[in-house]
RNA sequence: GGCCCGUUGGUCAAGAGGUUAAGACACAAGCCUUUCACGCUUGUAACGGGGGUUCGAUUCCCCCACGGGUCACCA
């Protein structure tokens, strides 16, 4: 185990979208790659938004993913607690040390006249910073707030000169001027610590080496750092990597449709799909090859080939990939996979019983080699478990124009009836034989029979289907399409 | 608005002063095939603009434009 340590310390305050799962996974490659630790921390120091659903659901769409962690939740290890909200004795002595050593210091100004001040300050055009007032109150001063029950913040004292550099490893050196930092809030009235001082007292004691996290911490950035100047606290290594923005270019909300690793797993993408396509935004491996096994990932992820542009994501790539390892898959694991998305469509019972297992994988497998998500596994398999409810109308017009196709069809069910063993061999052979007879090409007797058998012009062998339905069914609906064809021209 | 980051085809992206500017997805055409899909072949399509530096800029510098982020008692 090498020294390199990473975190990722989500907020439990919404489920985990894409964003957020890919700042995990590189954090999780890079300490995999490396050797090194891979640490889960909740960030849960707003009461206020915090809940429990959101803790849950995010564990758990981690380890459907498949990135654990070394140290965090259900886990435990060596510089626990991991739940910020259990960290507060941490932090106070902390604050403690500011306070005393006047690097931090207490503010009464309520919200309301803070959103007053910071609202006149925009009007007249000036940066919504605040005005210090409270960093040189006196004693005298601070018992008269505190008698009209003010409940005070604590903040950092920020120096009005000087710059503050961010050695980024990515971006290179980003420099900011301190003046235009504000003494901002690290406790908050209610005693809860803020983000921006929890988050490096915690990386700080968690021995955190690479800070790997979204660009939008960025320009948070200067503020920890002085943050750990002030604390006496070595620096860790900072990576900003860029942004996942929706395809309108806008940060991802929930207007841009599925954006939470959960509704994806919901419409039937797979966990190893999400992921390779996932480390494909915003870094590129090497060679040309973008279908990329997990253990290649981790052996060849690197920051240096993490680019510095915002990504835009594009579900048609993630659908491509997925529509990849679904046919790749175990068959037995897909089957797994699937049939929850078969019952969900009411197509299958629930639970199933174990003799039915068999054609339902067969049926399962005959379908995934030519869609994308498990979902539409379920979608083309529809006709195998329920009666055709509609010919599909283009079909029709190619297939069901003419009478003598009913005809045919009813000749094909003579040939068919015959059979004594039904399966894809004898029914091929007996088509063949049919169509040879007839002195009709194969395509005017097969085109017909697999709207007939299956109400769609598209799908798995004929044949295949003809197997997997049965010698009855296949019966059954040859004689029904000749009766509709009959009544309908 | 201040500060910060970014800008190669529709999207993801390679590229590191001299290239016919990769590759993938998507799209189109063809092949394969009983259909669809897979696979294979081919094609359409890009360096935001303007100044420098240089024999030569997609690549280095500056300005502008555009996009994004951030300025919360949210993280």
């Amino acid at each position: 185990m090498s020294n390199v340590r990473v975190r990722f310390a989500p907020s439990p305050t919404g489920s985990l979208h894409i964003g957020g799962a890919r700042t995990a996974l590189f954090n999780w490659l890079f300490a995999r790659h490396n050797n090194g630790a891979f640490v889960l921390r909740i960030d849960d120091t707003d009461t206020e938004r915090s809940t429990e659903t959101s803790y849950q659901e995010i564990l758990s769409a981690m380890k459907w993913l498949g990135i654990d962690w070394d140290e965090g939740p259900e886990k435990g290890g060596e510089y626990g607690p991991y739940l910020q909200s259990q960290r507060m004795e941490i932090y106070r002595q902390a604050v403690a040390k500011l306070l005393s050593e006047e690097k931090a210091y207490l503010c009464y100004c309520t919200v309301e006249e803070l959103a007053e001040r910071r609202k006149k300050a925009q009007a007249e055009g000036k940066p919504p910073m605040y005005d210090r007032r409270c960093r040189y109150l006196t004693p005298e001063d601070r018992n008269k707030l505190e008698q009209e029950g003010r409940q005070p913040v604590v903040r950092m004292a920020i120096p009005d000169s000087g710059t503050t550099t961010v050695h980024d490893l990515i971006r290179g050196d980003v420099t900011f001027e301190n003046n235009t930092i504000d003494d901002f809030i690290i406790v908050k009235s209610n005693g809860m610590p803020t983000y921006n001082f929890a988050t490096v007292i915690d990386d700080y004691l968690m021995k955190i080496t690479h800070l790997i996290r979204a660009e939008e911490h960025l320009s948070n950035t200067p503020k920890q750092i002085l943050v750990y100047e002030a604390l006496g606290y070595s620096l860790p290594k900072f990576a900003h990597v860029p942004m996942i923005l929706a395809p309108n270019r806008s940060k991802l909300s929930k207007r841009h449709g599925a954006t939470s690793v959960e509704e994806y797993k919901e419409q039937g993408f797979l966990p190893e799909a999400i992921l390779n396509y996932l480390s494909l935004l915003g870094w590129s491996p090497e060679g040309e090859e973008e279908i990329l096994p997990l253990d290649k990932i981790i052996k060849d992820f690197s920051l240096e080939r993490v680019s510095k542009n915002a990504a835009i994501y594009d579900t048609k790539k993630l659908t491509w990939i997925n529509g990849h390892y679904l046919r790749e898959a175990d068959p037995d694991r897909i089957t797994k996979l699937a049939l929850p998305f078969l019952q969900a469509k009411g197509l299958i019972p629930n639970p199933l019983p174990d003799e039915d297992y068999n054609r339902v994988q067969n049926i399962i497998l005959a379908v995934r080699e030519r869609v994308k998500t498990l979902e539409e596994i379920a979608d083309a398999a529809s006709y195998f478990f329920k009666e055709i409810e509609e010919y599909d109308p283009k079909g029709v017009r190619k297939q069901f124009s003419k009478i003598e196709t009913a005809d045919l069809l009813d000749e094909a069910r003579n040939y068919l009836t015959e059979l004594s063993e039904f399966n894809a061999k004898t029914t091929e052979e007996a088509y063949r034989k049919l169509s040879e007879d007839k002195g009709i090409k194969t395509g005017q007797l097969f085109h017909p029979t697999r709207l007939a058998i299956s109400g769609r012009t598209m799908g798995p062998g004929l044949f295949d289907i003809m197997e997997l339905l049965g010698k009855e069914t296949v019966l059954k609906r040859l004689e029904k399409a000749s009766k509709w064809i009959r009544e309908n021209n």
